[in-house]
DNA sequence: TCTGGGGTCCTAGGACCC
DNA sequence: TCTGGGGTCCTAGGACCC
């Protein structure tokens, strides 16, 4: 049996925990740059704030005597990311096999064969976490990954009788909760796949079911395929590693406003590329390649849009910040061009692989302990005191290019002091845990 | 005025090989 | 008139996820 904890409304949940005036309000926390809705509490939900939905459509969405009671928040990432680390240790200590999904997700396996001691289990931890960490939690199981994600929607659905926790343990269960749950809501049927079931009359995930098989591959993929089987209960991941190394690592942003002083961009680009360096380094892995990309508005007509990107192999593969940085600053020369205005830029790093199973010949060798030597001083130096008390002199800027974030809350500045301090002062209940 | 960021997997088609 | 067949590898683009 798989089981799925998943945080409800998680942003809007890490906000609320260090400005309580926030509970029973609308609030929404938007991406980088404010531009989209990308977490919502329940009262906005109700008020019908669609996900994704870019920040100054709001109105539309609540109408404007609503608008006024929303609360918008720029999101800190920081923060959401240490919260999340303590409830996945938490869940770790607790579970078996388990795999985080996302920052607010986690997959494990039901420790118990009869359901009624997993459902103490469960809610027993649902309540643990909240109590510990103060975060709610909802958990589905069921003997499929997709099945669980259906199971983990019904309990946060309905918190009061399900108390967070809902298994889908027998057939009949299964059966009912297809029937109620739309095509569009199964996880990996997206926008597009619902457009092409919904014109071949499949409306709800039963119906999907009850589509032969054969059928299924020959209109589809293999992925659809595996969506398909796993709806009616056959595991079709069970082989997937548990460990996943990444295959790619990108850094980019959505500037501020429109920038055309070339100094700038560059800016930006050699800060993504230590920024992409910095986590293949904590990740013990090397890179074979760097892609660097810029882009205009690609909502303004009134100014020429431009658009390119560039990708270099490096002569070795290579995690440290001088290389990386090199290479992106090679690439940013090849498309940057003069008299456009640019919006976005971005640094991707490609081919990687573990450090430990790449062939340096004698001399790159050399090179590449000395470097790595520097790096791991530098880490150390930045990970004790600040991420940028040291960096690279060609990252010096005015800063132009950084993203607005206008609705921090003032309430959760400084939180992450006062965290760290909860996590020294939790050391003692460890046990409890 | 204002529209995010970071990933994965699959497939089709081209290049190339014998 | 007739212009192979089979395989691999790479890349770009699409679709999906949170």
């Amino acid at each position: 049996m798989y089981c799925l904890a998943d945080c409800n409304n998680f942003f809007v949940s890490c906000e609320r925990l260090y400005d309580p005036t926030l509970n029973g309000r609308p609030v929404v926390v938007l991406s980088n740059n404010d531009g989209c809705v990308i977490a919502r509490s329940n009262e906005a939900k109700a008020m019908g704030i669609p996900m994704g939905c870019p920040a100054f459509q709001i109105k539309k969405h609540t109408g404007s005597a609503n608008f006024s009671q929303v609360v918008q928040l720029s999101a800190r990432h920081t923060l959401y990311h240490d919260i999340s680390l303590r409830i996945m240790s938490l869940l770790g200590r607790n579970c078996e096999r388990l795999e985080v999904y996302s920052v607010d997700e986690a997959f494990f396996q039901a420790p118990f064969n009869d359901p009624a001691q997993n459902e103490r289990f469960l809610r027993d931890l649902v309540e643990r976490i909240y109590k510990y960490v103060g975060i709610p939690v909802s958990i589905g199981y069921a003997p499929t990954r997709t099945l669980a994600k259906i199971a983990s929607h019904i309990a946060k659905k309905n918190p009061t009788t399900t108390q967070g926790v809902y298994g889908l343990t027998d057939a009949s269960k299964i059966a009912s909760a297809l029937e109620k749950t739309a095509i569009g809501d199964v996880w990996g049927i997206g926008r597009r796949l619902t457009e092409s079931l919904h014109n071949r009359g499949v409306a709800t995930a039963a119906q999907f079911v009850e589509y032969p098989t054969s059928l299924i591959r020959s209109l589809y993929n293999i992925t659809v395929a595996h969506t398909h089987a796993e709806l009616k209960g056959i595991d079709c991941t069970a082989a997937s590693p548990v460990t996943i190394a990444h295959k790619s690592i990108m850094n980019s942003r959505t500037f501020g406003g429109l920038i055309t002083s070339r100094n700038e961009v560059q800016a930006a680009v050699v800060h993504f590329a230590e920024h992409c360096s910095r986590q293949l380094r904590r990740e013990g892995s090397v890179a074979g390649t760097v892609m660097v990309y810029v882009r205009g508005d690609r909502y303004r007509e009134d100014v020429p849009f431009y658009s390119n990107s560039c990708q270099l192999n490096l002569a070795t593969p290579s995690s440290s910040a001088l290389t990386i940085v090199h290479y992106a600053l090679q690439a940013f020369s090849c498309i940057f061009k003069e008299g456009f205005a640019y919006r976005k830029a971005g640094v991707m790093l490609l081919n990687i692989k573990p450090e430990k199973t790449v062939q340096f010949n004698l001399f790159d060798k050399e090179d590449h302990n000395k470097q790595n030597r520097l790096m791991q001083a530098i880490d150390r130096i930045n990970s004790r005191y600040a991420t940028q008390t040291i960096n690279l002199a060609s990252t010096s800027s005015t800063g132009e290019w950084k993203p607005r974030q206008k609705h921090l809350n003032d309430k959760t500045q400084g939180c992450l002091h006062i965290y760290s301090g909860m996590i020294a002062s939790s050391k003692k209940n460890k046990k409890n845990l």
